[in-house]
DNA sequence: ATATACTCGTTGTTTTTCAAACAAACCATA
DNA sequence: TATGGTTTGTTTGAAAAACAACGAGTATAT
């Protein structure tokens, strides 16, 4: 798939034609790059103009504590924005990480295109302004929703809170998670072994199945 | 002060002039009303499409969960908006409760006269879209901050986490807090006895020095 | 095919949290 | 000033999590 097709199917981009995109690309001075899996696209600390959109692959969002102790804010996949928080106040530096969960393209935006232009002077910039908005407020919706998981007390409870919410995004009872097991304790907030461990337990209890990245939960907890 | 005053000097309404503001207020459709103190302002499950701006006292946003377990996830005082993220997604409904933290009163805006109406028909709206923008990536920015602080594995390290960013927030070694124990067990997702316990050895061992809701960071710690 | 690195589960020990109950301090107000 | 309600601090045993170390399995690259 082009890259035009994969970003008329984006909310950033929803309500935008065909015809129009390749000059809004422009106007926002787009520029492709790749990554290779590992790699750093932004680095807590520094402080940038642009804004992300995941083209092909996915990321990792997430900050590193002093002492090592890695916690993960989200994953990004096809489509998903990530750096508009710091891009939007340019004073800002950034205060996490954005890595290469895969081999991936970007598509990088200048932000500032998008704000500071005369709005009348391109009619899409409010609609592109408007969309971005939807898409923070879509991104403070997810950041509660994590940090309901985060707030149970117990990692059994905060396993239960954040599988439900992925069976209920997928409509199924049987989903794929974007995390391995040290991701997913990390973006939990909780010890690997101790968690790996508590899934075991409740595979054992017959609340769930699970095999790698593929979970499934028994109607008992739905 | 009256209520221009106070929406004069909010982010949201930043760069408006004073005789700018009247016109638009009636463009929002807002309404202003009182709350006593422990009153719901907003209940979670409702739906919304107004978002209420802080003039007087406080307010705190929280989630219930199932068993009763509270988690504070911000207060507001004057001037903070709250409730746009779901009036932004009018399908949305709310997951989040308000509720006055003091006797306090509200101003309610109808976002839709923000987002639907022809931008070029009042040259302001496009300046109040931007400054929407701009307070919601700040409450991103929040929410981030906060879930640092959650993420930190024992008590200690979540109250110094929080304290450390207060007193950044507030240039100053010394400053209030605006939660009481409980509220602040709330918020840092703890037991309020095991804090409570915990504030004492941090006190015992000269790291912090506090009276009711003001706190002291004793040099070695900073 | 082999070496290497990574992932995942298991175990036992140590540390922390949880939950409940109670005491002390504080506040509003009658 | 007396009183009742609220907030805060303290203690305790029981439960849970964190930690560290190990081994098996898997994928990857050479």
């Amino acid at each position: 798939m082009d890259t035009t097709a994969i970003l008329l199917k984006t909310s950033l981009f929803s309500g935008i034609q065909s015809d129009e995109l390749s000059s809004m690309l422009t106007c926002l001075s787009t520029v492709e790059k790749s990554y290779k899996k590992g790699e750093f696209i932004f680095r807590a600390g520094e402080s940038t103009s642009t804004m992300g959109m995941v083209l092909t692959g996915s990321v990792l969002v997430f900050k590193d504590d002093f002492w090592g102790n890695r916690s993960i804010i989200s994953e990004m996949s096809v489509g998903n924005l990530f750096g508009e928080t710091y891009a939007c106040t340019p004073a800002a530096t950034l205060e996490v990480n954005v890595m290469a969960a895969t081999d991936v393209t970007i598509l990088f935006m200048d932000i500032r295109r998008l704000l500071t232009t005369c709005p009348s002077a391109c009619q899409f910039h409010s609609r592109l302004i408007r969309n971005l908005l939807s898409v923070l407020s879509g991104k403070n919706l997810m950041l509660t929703r994590k940090m309901e998981h985060m707030a149970q007390k117990t990692t059994r409870a905060k396993l239960l809170s954040y599988l439900s919410s992925e069976s209920l995004k997928h409509h199924s009872a049987d989903f794929e998670i974007p995390y391995n097991r040290q991701q997913l304790a990390d973006y939990l907030s909780v010890d690997r072994s101790a968690m790996s461990n508590e899934l075991g337990k409740m595979r054992d209890e017959g609340l769930i199945e699970f095999n790698k990245n593929h979970f499934h939960l028994n109607e008992e907890i739905l």
